[in-house]
DNA sequence: TTGAAAGCGCTACCAA
DNA sequence: TTGGTAGCGCTTTCAA
């Protein structure tokens, strides 16, 4: 029989008829045949495949998101191309040509700020892309987002709501995102005629519990105590509120604390974590059903910002 | 000039001549141009992939392990594929069978065992094949892993060897690795003559610091509680550290409990945590380079077990 | 250093 | 339902 028939055979057996199809069948195993998929992808110019950047995968929210877009772009017959940034803008230009190379049928990457020719080559690819995480001031496509402002800023707000004027800040390395809940943060202070730069506690390296625990112990030297900090994130927090614990400093009786994201852990600490929900499985599901949507209606170009909810959950860390 | 210049100026610059290489290099600009890998891969039959298959990215260990990966095979011009396969045998075997149709040059794969048709599948792709994490009884290739059973008996004699005599195991989901671990246990106590079924606290799901304090919560509401407990992972542990706290236990007076994988915050919890080291990095990076070993002396069938240290490291959370 | 010809392993298109 | 033909966009091989 012809090429052609087991090409049919194996993409939509029911194209072809019972005998042919079971000979098929039976020779593909016997000989242990495994289609090139390069050269599938060469003849139909389809890849198949979607693309996610993503800055680590030490952050368990980036893994929340990527299973979301597994669990939507499988099913569907999509293989997902995960190439990781490691924060840095170059390695992301470079993901995107390697990715563009594979010619994936739609982008996705989280982040906003990229480098000039990864816009360019972003939008001249003329496949749907889609930003997450932030909100974009010019998206390129579409964008499913947080706003990490307003975000930062209505958590400092909160705690400053409970009469905390001295409110420190605290976060690892200053990636896009946290950037922008720092501006947040500032903002809030601002507006409450109480920011002040000595309040900002950082040291460099990926946010961890560990981390978190070596800024809270520098903290703890210093002349005088913020009555609360607002944490980059959940990692940050957990160590913050464990090396309080381990000095002696009751929480939230000496210093409140107030994390960010909401992971798993922060409901089962101690004392329980109060922190800022945010949806990153959601932000995936939709990340991968507007590609799709896009890649079906044949409108790579179309602009569209969905901007997700936070919510500030209050436990135990705070009042 | 002719399409094979622009080939060898894009893939090999000096052997074309300075001018043509400008001029390709300021059409490529100007147009946009990126290589259809596709192609490429066609033409050469060499994709310059290897492909990894983890359980789960949720777990840092994996993240780790892949992060080794990712700095020995990249710089060499490797494009590393990881696929996820949820823990779940026939997800395994359909990951294997994406791979090769990708025409990966080699597949790295944690855990050692396989469906029959993954095996078989393995061996006849005739490609460098790598298990990790654990010792293959039966390697298909290379092995580079750590003997769990051998990790979890000592382990469980190092709290044996404090005088504990009802020494508990604690697991989340009972995975390959973990069950070796749990073989390790159950080796050790009836050593000792002290296994006891009852002393297996484990409620189903991945391994997390929540579901730590929940079988936590369950272990106290039990009968008698156990002298100490040897917990399947520090996340797992940590979260029973915390929730003992929380409950008024003392740890280790009233309970010790020790951890595995010696995670970045085992250190910097309150009261710190005694674990078991283990070298995922390492892990990593062996199985890449011994990967890379055989693609360039062209001995993919190799056989070679490479077993990595573990070390108990003693903390506060044990005497 | 450059080029011409052939072909990698599939699938699209059209025909039977 | 099946097959013939052509071609996807590169690289290999050999020649100039």
């Amino acid at each position: 029989m012809s090429p052609i028939t087991v090409s049919r055979a194996l993409r939509n057996p029911d194209m072809v008829s019972d005998e042919l199809r079971q000979r098929i069948d039976g020779a593909v195993n016997k000989l242990g045949y495994v289609p090139n998929i390069a050269a599938s992808r060469l003849a139909s110019s389809r890849s198949h495949a979607i693309g996610v950047i993503v800055p680590t995968l030490y952050n368990v929210i980036f893994a929340e998101f990527l299973q979301a877009l597994h669990e939507v772009l499988l099913p569907v017959g999509f293989q997902v191309i995960v190439v990781n940034s490691r924060y840095s803008i170059e390695e992301e230009e470079n993901a995107i040509r390697t990715l563009l190379g594979q010619r994936v049928e739609a982008i996705v990457i989280v982040g906003v700020n990229h480098s000039k020719l990864a816009r360019r080559m972003l939008i001249q690819s003329r496949i749907p892309v889609v930003e997450a995480f932030q909100i974009a001031p010019e998206p390129i496509g579409i964008n499913v987002g947080l706003d990490q402002i307003q975000a930062g800023a209505d958590a400092t707000r909160f705690l400053l709501g409970h009469g905390y004027r001295r409110v420190g800040f605290v976060l690892g390395q200053r990636d896009e995102r946290a950037v922008e809940r720092l501006r947040g943060y500032q903002l809030a202070m601002e507006e409450a005629g109480l920011f002040d730069e000595n309040l900002i506690f950082s040291q460099t390296g990926t946010s961890s519990i560990a981390l978190g625990a070596r800024v809270m112990s520098e903290i703890a030297t210093h002349a005088q105590l913020p009555e609360a900090v607002f944490c980059i994130d959940d990692n940050l927090a957990l160590g913050a509120l464990q090396e309080s614990r381990r000095i002696g400093l009751k929480v939230p009786g000496d210093i409140a604390i107030l994390g960010f994201h909401d992971l798993e852990f922060a409901a089962c600490a101690s004392p329980s974590l109060s922190s800022v929900a945010t949806q990153r499985y959601e932000m995936g599901k939709l990340a991968g059903e507007y590609a799709l949507r896009l890649l079906n209606t044949g409108k790579p170009g179309e602009r569209r910002t969905v901007k997700l909810d936070h919510s500030i959950v209050r436990r135990q860390s705070t009042p």
